[in-house]
RNA sequence: GCCGUCGUGGCUCAGCCCGGUAGAGCGGCUGGCUGUUAACCAGUCGGUCAAAGGUCCGAAUCCUUUCGACGGCGCCA
C-alpha cells in the first residue's frame, strides 16, 4: 500500500493501484449504501467512495465530519463521474482527528472568513494563492542570484526614521524608543560597500491609516541595491526581474491559475523593455482629463489608474519632482528640481515599486536633509557611507503582495499574505 | 485624519422607506432517499435584531451617541 499525494493520482500515475492517502475531509455526501468522501491534502482533492459492504470502513466513514483528518486506503480508478476524473474505492478508513462542526460553510462573508483566517487558509483558494506566493519568492531569488546578487538580512528594529517618520510604528525596546523598519534600503546601502550587489525579501511596516484594497501595515518588500549603476541599469534590472518572475510563474503555476480563474496569459505577455514615460509626460497626458493637475503635484491613485489603463501592462514613470521625493534621492546637477527616481506601475493597483539613484555626495545629502527638516546628526552612520569611499548607486523596493494582487487579480491585497495586518485587522 | 456603506439564529440574507406578536435558505439534530458533484425530501432545534439612550400606547424599523467591519480619498509598496 503506497502512500501517495493526491496530485499523483490526479496526474494519472496511480490507476488500478492500491494507495494510501493522508488528509482532511473536504466534502461528505452520505447515502444508504454509499458515502462519498472528498479528501484534500496539500496537493489537491480527490473523491473517494465507501460502500456499506466494507463494514469497518463504513463505520468509520459514517463518523467523519468536515475537516476531520484521516488515512484512507483504496483502489484508484479513473471515473468520469468523479470531479477531477479519478476516484478511490475505499477499503479502509482510519480517523486521526475527528473534527467538531466546521464553522466555515457554503455561505460566508469576507468579514467572517477573515475572522476565521486560521481555518480559511485550508481553503482551495488560499492554498493556491500561497503556492503562487511561494513560487514568486523563489523566482525572485532565482533572478537576483543569477545576476550575482547576495541575499542579506536587514534588521526590523531600527533607531531612526528611514523617510519621513510619521508613518513609523514606535515600540518600547527595554527602556528606549525604537521603530519598526518601513524599508530596508538604508541598510542595503551599507552592505553594498562590502558585497556590492545585494537584495533582501523582508517585512516592512507602515503606520499609514490607509483603507484600500492595496494597503497592508505589514508587507513583504523585495529590495535591491547596487553600486556603479545608472537609472537605465535600474529600469533594465526591474523589468528583467518582472519578466523573469512572470515567465517562471506562467511556466509552473498553470494549474493554480486555472483553478483560481486567473488569466495566466497576462504574465506571458510581460516582456522587457517596458514603456517608460517621464513624470512631465505623465502630467501632460493627464492634463487632458484633469486640467487642475500641474507639474509638481504628486500623482494620485486615480491618475496612476488612468495611465495604467492606457498601457494595460507594467510601465515606468521616472524623473519625479525632487520636492515630492525622499531626501536620499539624487537630483540632476543641471535640474535640481528633478530627482532620478522611478516608479513601476501596473493596471488596477498603481505603484508596485519605487526606486532611483541615491545621492552619493555628502554635502548634497546634508542639504537635502535640511530642506526636509531632518537632522543630519540623526543619520551619522548613513553619512559615513559618503565619507568612506562613496560610490554612485541605485536601488528599488517592490511590494510582494501588490505584485501578487496584480498577477492573480485578487480582489484585496489581504488575500496575498497568509496573516494580513491592516489598520483594523491583526487576528489571528 | 476626512467621507460613504453595512451590523437581524452558528453562517448567508429578507423584513426597515411606510412602527403593530421576528422570517427564509444553509449548517446542526431526527428520519427517508440517491453514483453523489458545497445532493435531494420531510420534520425539528436555534434570535435580549451590535450597544446605550431618546421619541411613541407600541421600535429590528424613526432620532442621537458609541463600538465594530468594509470601501473611497489623502499617503504609500
Amino acid at each position: 500500500m503506497a502512500l501517495v499525494k493526491i496530485r499523483e493520482i490526479l496526474d494519472g500515475n496511480c490507476n488500478d493501484k492500491s494507495v494510501s492517502v493522508r488528509g482532511w475531509v473536504y466534502r461528505k455526501r452520505e447515502g444508504k449504501e454509499l458515502i462519498f468522501l472528498v479528501i484534500r491534502d496539500s496537493t489537491g482533492v480527490i473523491q473517494c467512495t465507501v460502500k456499506k459492504a466494507s463494514e469497518a470502513a463504513w463505520a468509520e466513514a459514517q463518523k467523519l465530519t468536515i475537516e476531520s483528518s484521516l488515512v484512507l486506503d483504496g483502489l484508484v480508478k479513473p471515473d468520469k463521474r468523479a470531479p477531477g476524473g479519478f476516484e478511490i474505492a475505499a477499503e479502509a478508513v482510519s480517523i486521526i482527528g475527528l473534527a467538531d462542526v466546521f464553522p466555515i460553510a457554503k455561505d460566508k462573508s469576507e468579514e467572517f472568513i477573515r475572522d476565521m483566517r486560521h481555518l480559511w487558509l485550508r481553503s482551495r483558494k488560499m492554498n493556491l494563492v500561497m503556492k503562487v506566493r511561494g513560487n514568486v519568492m523563489e523566482y525572485t531569488r532565482e533572478y537576483f542570484k543569477k545576476q550575482g546578487y547576495t541575499e542579506v538580512s536587514p534588521p526590523m528594529f531600527i533607531s531612526a526614521a528611514v523617510e519621513g517618520g510619521s508613518t513609523l510604528f514606535g515600540l518600547k525596546y527595554f527602556d528606549q524608543d525604537l521603530y519598526l523598519t518601513q524599508s530596508s534600503q538604508l541598510y542595503l546601502e551599507i552592505l553594498i560597500y562590502s558585497l556590492e550587489q545585494v537584495f533582501c525579501i523582508a517585512p516592512s511596516f507602515r503606520a499609514e491609516k490607509s483603507r484600500t484594497i492595496r494597503h497592508l501595515t505589514e508587507y513583504w518588500h523585495i529590495e535591491g541595491e547596487w553600486p556603479f549603476a545608472t537609472m537605465d541599469d535600474l529600469m533594465k534590472f526591474e523589468e528583467g526581474l518582472m519578466e523573469h518572475v512572470c515567465k517562471r510563474v506562467a511556466e509552473n503555476c498553470q494549474k493554480e491559475f486555472a483553478e483560481l480563474g486567473a488569466d495566466i496569459n497576462k504574465l506571458a505577455a510581460v516582456k522587457a523593455p517596458f514603456p517608460r514615460i517621464t513624470y512631465a509626460e505623465a502630467i501632460d497626458r493627464l492634463k487632458v482629463k484633469n486640467p487642475a493637475l500641474n507639474w509638481g503635484d504628486d500623482l494620485g491613485y486615480e491618475d496612476e489608474k488612468v495611465l495604467a489603463e492606457d498601457f494595460g501592462k507594467p510601465f515606468f514613470v521616472y524623473d519625479y519632482p525632487t520636492a515630492i521625493k525622499a531626501f536620499y534621492c539624487k537630483t540632476y546637477s543641471d535640474r535640481p528640481e528633478v530627482a532620478l527616481s522611478v516608479d513601476m506601475m501596473v493596471p488596477r493597483i498603481g505603484e508596485i515599486s519605487t526606486g532611483g539613484q541615491r545621492e552619493e555626495d555628502k554635502e548634497m545629502l546634508i542639504k537635502r536633509m535640511q530642506a526636509q527638516g531632518l537632522k543630519p546628526e540623526d543619520y551619522e552612520w548613513y553619512l559615513d557611507l559618503r565619507r568612506y569611499g562613496t560610490v554612485p548607486h541605485v536601488g528599488f523596493g517592490m511590494g510582494l503582495e501588490r505584485l501578487l494582487t496584480w498577477m492573480l487579480d485578487l480582489e484585496n491585497i489581504m488575500d496575498a499574505i497568509p496573516f494580513p495586518r491592516t489598520t483594523r485587522r491583526f487576528y489571528p
